[in-house]
DNA sequence: CTCTCCCGATCTAGGGAGTT
DNA sequence: AACTCCCTAGATCGGGAGAG
């Protein structure tokens, strides 16, 4: 076909996939040489294999079409040649009147049943739909069941609390009860969980230049920030284990999965929180500027 | 309304594996 | 050996949520 050659032509990446979508062996062209009308269809052209194969149906519909039409037609000619021609013998017009009555029931019997189909098939998707409907209701009900078990859960669960329950030691060890820097106890230290404790100790153990200007220890070549220092954060991490009576074995998973991104926030937001307190500032001082301004031009 | 915490998305650089 | 690609870890940014 010309189509395909120009196709082919301008997308050489698709000759793959129309060679297979031609030689495929369930093609419906092997069907259709087994059709009686093989013979007349061999003039069709074979590059065009699946348009003739749609051509023998339509051919073969249209013949049907076309008999049933000349039968009918015949049918209504004699009726109507009956009735135009009086002088007929009886006999014959009761015969012909007796097929055409045939013929019409018939038609009547095939529209009856198409119609009992139609109402069946309805009356299945009526059924279908309803049967849809409930089913999508049910899956409702348990949804809004599930969501209100969700709820009751998340109320009464502290996830800060309960996350580092498969880190606290299990072993029996024995914590210290204090752990000095300078003066102060950081064991002593509050917080309303382990992130904002963490960050309490940070803030006793380093000062507010050292975590605004550093990245956390053991850091990296290519990192333009210094890494916080490693024996303060030791010690940090030690308060944070005696604290929380953490298991040595795993406190490394759980500063790792845990505590890291809250520590690596915490120090981006103590370099951010004096940017954003001055930009605020000078909004305000702006707004208050143009404030005053605007009084003296009234006033002037 | 402000401040703080937190999270998802994105960026950056190193390192390993495969290819030329 | 040089290069490219992909993965990983950590830093950073933008913005939402909640407490006070």
């Amino acid at each position: 076909m010309l189509q395909s050659e120009t196709d082919t032509q301008n997308h050489d990446g698709d000759d793959e996939i129309d060679e297979v979508s031609v030689a495929a062996p369930t093609s419906p062209i092997s069907i259709n040489n087994s059709s009686p009308e093989k013979i007349s269809d061999e003039k069709v052209n074979s590059d065009d294999e699946l348009e003739s194969f749609f051509y023998h149906r339509k051919r073969r519909r249209k013949q049907k079409q076309y008999k049933l039409c000349k039968k009918k037609k015949t049918i209504e000619n004699e009726i109507l040649k009956n009735h135009l021609t009086p002088d007929s013998d009886d006999d014959v017009d009761q015969v012909d009147l007796s097929r055409g009555r045939c013929v019409t029931n018939e038609i009547e019997s095939s529209i009856h049943t198409n119609s009992n189909i139609l109402k069946g098939i309805n009356n299945k998707f009526n059924e279908f739909t309803q049967q849809l409907t409930l089913n999508s209701s049910k899956f409702d009900q348990q949804m809004n069941h599930l969501n209100t078990k969700i709820d009751r859960m998340t109320s009464t669960t502290d996830i800060n609390r309960f996350a580092i329950e498969p880190y606290v030691d299990k072993t029996g060890e024995k914590f210290p009860d204090k752990l000095m820097h300078d003066s102060t106890d950081l064991l002593g230290a509050l917080g309303t969980d382990y992130g904002d404790y963490a960050r309490n100790i940070l803030r006793i153990l380093y000062t507010k230049e050292e975590l605004q200007t550093s990245i956390l220890p053991p850091g990296r070549t290519h990192f333009s920030r210094k890494p916080l220092d490693k024996v303060r954060f030791k010690k940090f991490k030690d308060a944070m284990r005696y604290k929380f009576k953490l298991s040595s074995v795993n406190f490394g998973q759980f500063y790792r999965t845990l505590l890291r991104r809250k520590l690596t926030d915490f120090l981006i937001e103590e370099r951010r929180r004096d940017e954003l307190k001055l930009a605020r500032q000078s909004l305000k001082s702006q707004a208050k500027d143009t404030n005053q301004s605007d009084i003296d031009e009234i006033f002037n």
